[in-house]
DNA sequence: CAGTGGTCTAGACCACTGG
DNA sequence: CAGTGGTCTAGACCACTGG
């Protein structure tokens, strides 16, 4: 009896015939859909089965279970296809544009943070914090902080931390360069130093990036968060791909 | 004795195992990985279980199976497109941690402003602004201000206005699907207007989201704006995938 | 041919939800 | 409390791979 269906497994019939329902409008996002039980039963098949096609669904994002109250259809619409996605960077940004970007190292020493170093997987005594400022035409633009290991630490120069970008040190001078990124985006006010350093006035909207560098290994390098001046802004763009 | 495991299940158990073992090195793209049966005795398990945690790899995109052969490490090498950047969109994130989101129509009216009528091509007595919350358990987290064509606008119910996404209206509605976005993340402060409807104080930073939303032929849809509560974040990830 | 993953059954105990 | 999904066991038959 377990035969392998005419073509398509069962699961997949399933699956298919839950999407189909979401799909036509049936279902609307937040709606409860069919229990496994009642999905066994209509299929004629056991639960795992069920289980198999409700989690697929899950994996495409279409579906949200909770347990002890049911499956869901997941709200949802930038989310599934979305794939070829583009951040330029800063330094991206302001080349194009012919800007001159320079650094002002304002301190490197051992310090830590907790969320940095959870971020690095280090204990507190074993990180460096350096903090600089990036200037556009000799203005400041933006707070640098990137806490790091202290193996990283020691083979940096002080040459090398007035001009050179992170990613660019990583890459040529540590031979390692940054494969990843996992960061957030948001907005704070500017505390009393921040704004002094910024030469803006206290409690000044900011936009703060936090972001985690790692190498090709996914091994984290850098924990870094830049505040950025009120004039400054991120472009992005979204190209969806395929599917659908 | 199929015990909910200390913390975390054994199948996540298995899959971690596995995820570091190629992080480490130990695999390397394309290698072999242990055959089920092989986990299976490892873990003391029965295969359905190992079957899960491999399942899961294939799903993240880290794993390929090959029926008859074995499971595999992926070659991350050829997808040279596949899994550049990745923003996770507002809806995205909400659904994914069970949050419920609904809106609050504000109003939608023929109005216009500059920069839209510019990004649509459109003449100012042309487009409709749409302006309503965004509200997150009953919360309200976000203003949208959204400017469309005329053409756009008339073919809008008040229902779908209340209950859905402007992806969703474009693709389902009047199927014409977002594809390509272009945008701007910066900051703000809160006018009074916005204090108000998003019940902060006046003056507090925002985050402001601007972009066109173009269909598959490059069309211009929709011109939107959205400020969020500073409690907003974008989690963002790059990947790079092929040679610098 | 032995080994591999693909799929499925028929149970089970669990924690949690929500009326 | 009944209902729900989360997880697991211990089997089974299958088609396919590759030596």
């Amino acid at each position: 009896m377990p035969k392998k269906a005419d073509f398509t497994p069962i699961y997949a019939q399933i699956g298919d015939f839950v999407r189909q329902s979401i799909e036509s409008g049936q279902y609307a996002p937040g709606d409860r859909l069919p229990s496994e039980k009642e999905l066994t039963e209509q299929f004629g098949t056991t639960r795992a089965t069920v289980a198999r096609a409700l989690q697929k669904l899950v994996y495409e994002g279409l579906v949200q279970r909770r347990p002890g109250s049911g499956s869901f259809v997941r709200q949802a619409d930038l989310n599934i296809p979305l794939e070829t996605t583009r951040i330029r960077s800063f330094d991206e940004q302001m080349a194009s544009s012919g800007e001159r970007v320079s650094y002002r190292l304002i301190g490197f020493r051992a310090e830590s943070c907790r969320s940095a170093c959870e971020a690095l997987g280090l204990a507190a005594e074993d990180t460096y914090l350096l903090e600089r400022l990036r200037l556009v035409n000799d203005a400041p633009l933006s707070l640098e902080r990137r806490y790091m290991s202290k193996t990283i630490g020691d083979r940096l120069s002080v040459r090398e931390l007035n001009t050179m970008s992170i990613h660019r040190i990583l890459a040529e001078v540590l031979q390692d360069p940054v494969v990843h990124i996992h960061g957030n985006i948001r907005v704070g006010s500017a505390t009393p130093e921040i704004a002094e350093l910024l030469e803006i006035t206290r409690g000044s909207p900011l936009l703060i990036r936090d972001y985690v560098l790692s190498n090709a290994a996914s091994r984290p390098l850098i924990y870094g968060e830049s505040v950025y001046k009120e004039q400054f802004r991120i472009p992005y763009q979204v190209h969806q791909v395929e599917g659908k």
